[in-house]
DNA sequence: GTCATCATGTAAGCCGTTACATGATTGC
DNA sequence: GCAATCATGTAACGGCTTACATGATGAC
């Protein structure tokens, strides 16, 4: 998962470690402060299965002009660098990602594998990368995190109905479940925004159960229905 | 973190490890299904440390005619024995939490240790069980929870301010904002709540300045959240 | 008789963390 | 000179998952 976070941003542009995590932090928000533990062996393990490639900077192998262009961490270097020329700093690798690592980003992207238990961090990354997938497998993994969320939802609704809970974890659940709910009316625009774009795409229906039970805001049109697909 | 939660729905009533399960899917909705392989284990670290004890409920232990007064047993198993007599079930291993267990569970529940930085479970976790909490550090419960939030919130909008991300990311960053942001009021009025019960607990501040800048929707107040920490 | 559910466990492994180790650069 | 930030890594460990193994009970 980590891996596909990283390839992920540098589909983008070339990065090294310590730009990654900031930006993994930062602008996603995912991975809130991924250690260095974790990204630097993941970058080796990336490096030795050919999805990427790294080039040192090495301390005078570099031109002073900016280096990996439009980083937002550049604008730091930059003011550093206002006073005195400097190198590249320290000797940092850029990572590049190469052909094969494009072709496992795909397959990492797209893999359905696991989705039948996908949680919130795994759909927020496969969401943040989302432009990289095709029309159909997109409102897939929309159709499939709403019909979870919906599914979380009926059952917890069921099981918490004739419970006597104190009020901190009654206030824990009624909270929760709001947040779902409003987490499905977003995935329920984000999906009638995706259907609009690619109007005749029929889903392969997730849900076996109709799941799109909506009093709802947006039209829920009819066509949802069919089966097929295991 | 398991530990806690198993012994703070053992605080309530003796359960198996099935159950307990049950309770943590179903009730809670935190862990949502825990494994076996993570459960089992578990409890069985808390037997070995004395916080919980096990009462193996044998098949023959228990006689199969109920009729004459053999109530002594029954608990849940009343439930699973509506149609027929039936026995145990099965050898299951009922736990029930001990005096050590009780002083572990206020333990754990207490501990500020890993404050820094507590993730939603952790927190909702706690928040569960706060009832057994006393109530200034059921306060600086809420309190530290608000002001990370807070934190993260202001440090996403100052990176994500300039940044040009394509419509997915965004929408995802957006959203990811706007649950905090209600979480924060969720949070507001559960620290209200607080305060009102009782009056004059003054925090032991999490924050030096008064960090609940309310009437403002949430971030933008130039005052920052909180100072200190680090 | 066979399937679903209840019930308990072990072993292997994944994915992440903390703690440790190192060192350059820059601002004060 | 000293602290903060940038930058890269290793080692040990934690916590949870999957897969495996077992078996009783009840429903159809």
């Amino acid at each position: 998962m980590l891996e596909l976070a990283i390839l992920g941003l540098l589909e983008d542009q070339e990065l090294h470690g310590y730009e990654i995590r900031k930006r993994l932090r930062d602008e996603l928000g995912l991975f809130s402060n991924i250690s260095f533990g974790s990204l630097y062996p993941a970058l080796s393990r990336l490096e030795r299965g050919g999805a990427v490639c790294a080039i040192e900077e090495l301390n005078d192998a570099v031109d002073p002009v900016p280096m990996t262009g439009s980083l937002s961490g550049e604008r730091a270097a930059l003011r550093a660098r206002r006073t005195s020329p400097a190198r590249g700093r320290r000797g940092r690798k850029v990572y590049r990602i190469t052909d094969e690592g494009r072709r496992q980003f795909a397959d990492l992207l797209a893999s359905e594998a696991g989705a039948g238990a996908e949680d919130a961090r795994s759909f927020g990354l496969r969401l943040a990368f989302a432009r990289y997938l095709p029309p159909q497998a997109r409102l897939r993994l929309l159709e499939r995190r709403r019909a979870q969320l919906a599914q979380r939802l009926t059952e917890t609704k069921a099981a918490t109905a004739g419970s006597r809970l104190d009020p901190y974890a009654r206030s824990l659940v009624e909270h929760t479940t709001e947040s779902t709910e409003r987490d499905i009316s977003w995935l329920d625009r984000l999906i009638d925004a995706e259907r609009a774009r690619a109007p005749h795409a029929t889903t392969t229906s997730v849900a076996p159960t109709e799941h799109r039970d909506r009093d709802t805001p947006i039209g829920n049109t009819p066509h949802g229905g069919q089966t097929r697909r295991g």
